[in-house]
DNA sequence: GTCTATAAACTGATAGAC
DNA sequence: GTCTATCAGTTTATAGAC
């Protein structure tokens, strides 16, 4: 791996594991046995590597992002879109741990995030729509941006609510299952007839899994 | 008011303006026109300050929660409590905005967090299981957890999200009444006969508020 | 209670040699 | 591409005078 790719593996991991403020590009040069000189040739500051991170993080989404086609069950689909969702929010957990903060220090990354978001949530919305046209769930016009948006919040913040909901411990495997349980738990009220069934089984497979993960 | 207070205030309002980051001790006191060292007579450094602001945020929602009784119209109350806790989250925000990374470096802080949002936990699930009683929602008492949890999630992050959505501008009050509406979005799929119409009055009416306050 | 002065530590970043 | 050396700036925190 080249030692650019190197810095900004390593900088993924030191930020998830002590948080971004908390590391210095000399804790990253450190980490890596190179020297800060190095790292500053490699990129022109912190910013430049979170920038970096950030484009990775979105081309990992979009690549996954499969957008629901009706032929195919769509709730497999939506499932399927919901773990690589969190399982990437897991691997960028940090970045939305300091989301403002983040952003607020970089114009750039924010109206890159901004436009993403954007996306994202147009993205949302089709996701539901389909899901409202496979009769899977049943619900307003009105309310799909609402549900969206709840979605989108639920999504971007879960992995910072659970890390802030206990007093010790990182984040586990079962936090993600139960994150999806959460969007799962979002759609369920809109959820008919054999839609409703559909989605019970599949919180009950989370459960289990949980459970399983936790042994 | 006293230095130490004018201390607190300060911080708070420097706080939101820029963010906890940003502001450091020193600016604190330039600010208020206090030396440094006058500063650290009053607090032994910035960790301490946060935890002073912790406490009075605490203090306030403690003060204001009353628990719903099935005597007074229960969604009034339900609304009232909204309009107390979406104002505090306005007056804290930054708290919330970085609020992994002020607790991962403060472990007295985190665990008094920790112990209070459990608190909230069990309020939240009060103020549903009111809502049950008073037939303004019909919702599987299985269900009742994953939805406190929700509205605690969105309340504890609506305004973090709300300032990552867009590329500009501070929040405003509109944000509190669309994050109010986000909690009523939560509640109404769960609404039942003369619920759901007050529920959506509700709506109405902060609906109104928003268009208002934006003129 | 408040100030001045300052120390000790760390940070981001660069210049120049290899 | 990588290193050593180093700087200028910032931050926290304290000692001692008033």
């Amino acid at each position: 791996m080249s030692t650019k790719n190197k810095i900004i593996q390593t900088s993924i991991t030191l930020f998830n594991e002590h948080g971004e403020r908390a590391i210095t590009t000399n804790h990253i040069a450190a980490e890596l046995g190179i020297s800060p000189g190095n790292l500053y040739y490699h990129f022109k500051n912190k910013e430049d590597i979170l920038r970096h991170i950030f484009a990775l993080y979105r081309d990992h989404l979009v690549t996954n992002f499969q957008t629901l086609s009706e032929d195919q069950d769509v709730l497999e689909q939506l499932v399927s879109y919901l773990d690589s969702i969190f399982e990437l929010m897991w691997q960028y957990h940090f970045f939305y741990d300091n989301l403002a903060d983040i952003l607020s220090r970089d114009e750039i990354l924010k109206s890159d995030y901004v436009a993403f978001q954007d996306n994202l949530l147009g993205q949302a919305q089709e996701v539901i729509t389909g899901l409202k046209h496979s009769n899977v769930i049943d619900i307003d016009d009105i309310d799909i941006l609402d549900l969206a948006h709840m979605v989108k919040l639920t999504v971007s913040f879960w992995t910072p609510y659970v890390e802030t909901q206990r007093a010790k411990g990182k984040l586990i495997l079962a936090d993600i299952y139960t994150g999806i349980l959460k969007v799962l738990f979002l759609f369920k009220p809109y959820s008919q007839g054999d839609g409703r069934s559909k989605i019970e089984a599949l919180q009950n497979k989370y459960r289990t899994m949980i459970n399983n993960s936790e042994v």
